[in-house]
DNA sequence: TCTGGGGTCCTAGGACCC
DNA sequence: TCTGGGGTCCTAGGACCC
């Protein structure tokens, strides 16, 4: 038997609002909110005080990227609406998204890890896994070093949970949050995972939680109780099996260093609802620079793609997509553009809509005569109805 | 006063080919 | 004339994650 692997995940501590509290040092344990678009940016006026945007001041349909820990306290959570949130917390400070100052953040920290930890798979902006068993030092002082380079690297704290696969390592990054460290071997399951509910499970989301409570199911514990074969018949083949493994800890999935973008895409929700008639104009005109913008995004990850759609989301927050796929790959805003409108015909556009999305899949690396690089802006219209 | 934007992966039916 | 099975591609939708 091959000895255990000693898989980490590391999560930044609210890692949107900890870099702009590097930033106001001032609001460190205030309530505060990071989201919304077109959301004032923090100013200092004459007597030297500062005017931040409060919640109760937002209008729109923002929703909630990170709050700060004070702010989690009044009920507060990603995702949620600022409007909703505003009710929960009017006096909550409001600062807007500055994704390019995350990822200066993201690089250092990862850049700092690297120094110790070479195999490293992106979670996204704020998380990473490490395989750490070919990395000499014991565990609880190698993931100490992990958590010191990353603090003096950024200044900011994060939580690590080391066990042998993802899941688990997963699960316990989060178990102390912030500025936690959580090991945790196979014997420690009974104990520590089974007591905690099942939507900790990463994999287990809202759909899959609910179901389950309706059969009685609400711990990890109540889940590794279940005969797999039952749990196959209630959740399919594939799910039901991986739910019982999850249960169990059983997790063989390897730390992936390296992977290909799969899709690009853009989407906007509109201040307001528009309808595809009255508002043809400025639908065209938010379709057309969606496109131009996917086009860009191709171009800066020098791929292009063969299968183009969109979305629509309606009033009623129902979506629907379309796609078309073309003969040759391209990475042209003309070509996307038309292929987008193509697409656009064949989706019913009585209901106003709040959101639209153009995508482009298939990825492929550009042919030396692929012309696909011109992403000059086409000027198509909306099509009319 | 509901509900962002960027992704990945999975399922399932139909077309089409061998 | 009806009977097959497998493989791949395309399309639509949905769950889930950060």
């Amino acid at each position: 038997m091959p000895p255990p692997r000693r898989i980490a995940h590391l999560d930044m501590d609210a890692f949107y609002a900890s870099v702009e509290l590097l930033r106001y040092p001032q609001l460190k344990g205030h309530a505060v909110v990071i989201g919304g678009r077109s959301v004032d940016t923090p100013r200092q006026l004459e007597d030297g005080s500062w005017h931040y945007a409060r919640l109760k001041d937002y209008v729109g349909r923002g929703v909630i990227t990170t709050a700060t820990y004070e702010a989690r306290a009044l009920g507060i959570g990603s995702a949620m609406g600022i409007m909703k949130a505003a009710r929960l917390a009017p006096d909550a400070i409001l600062l807007p998204v500055d994704f390019d100052a995350y990822r200066h953040y993201s690089r250092l920290f990862k850049a700092a890890v690297r120094e110790i930890a070479p195999l490293m798979e992106d979670r996204g902006i704020d998380e990473i896994y490490l395989d750490l068993t070919e990395v000499a030092g014991e565990t609880r002082a190698l993931a100490q070093r992990i958590k010191d380079a990353v603090r003096s690297a950024t200044g900011l704290t994060c939580s690590i949970g080391v066990t042998p696969n993802k899941l688990l390592a997963k699960i316990c990054s989060d178990l102390e949050k912030p500025d936690g460290l959580t090991i945790l071997g196979m014997d420690d399951i009974p104990a520590r995972i089974w007591p905690l509910p099942v939507r900790k499970i990463n994999g287990i989301g809202p759909k899959a939680d609910e179901k389950l409570a309706s059969l009685g199911i609400r711990t990890i514990g109540e889940l590794a109780a279940r005969d797999k074969l039952w749990l196959q018949e209630s959740f399919g083949r594939s799910y039901g099996a991986w739910l019982a493994d999850a249960s169990h800890g059983i997790d063989t999935r390897a730390v992936v260093t390296a992977s290909e973008p799969k899709s690009v895409s853009r989407e906007t929700t509109f201040e307001r609802d528009l309808h595809a008639r009255a508002d043809r104009e400025t639908l065209s005109a938010i379709f057309t620079r969606l496109c131009v913008r996917v086009a860009e995004d191709l171009v800066r990850k020098r791929v292009v793609g063969k299968t183009i759609g969109i979305k629509l989301r309606y009033e009623d927050f129902s979506t629907v997509t379309r796609d078309l796929t073309l003969p040759e790959a391209t990475a042209d805003a003309t070509i996307i553009r038309r292929a987008a409108g193509e697409c656009l015909k064949r989706v019913p556009l009585e209901k106003r809509l709040r959101l639209l999305g153009v995508r482009i899949s298939h990825l492929e690396e550009p042919s030396r005569h692929s012309g696909g690089f011109h992403g000059e802006q086409g000027d198509l219209l909306f099509p009319p109805l």
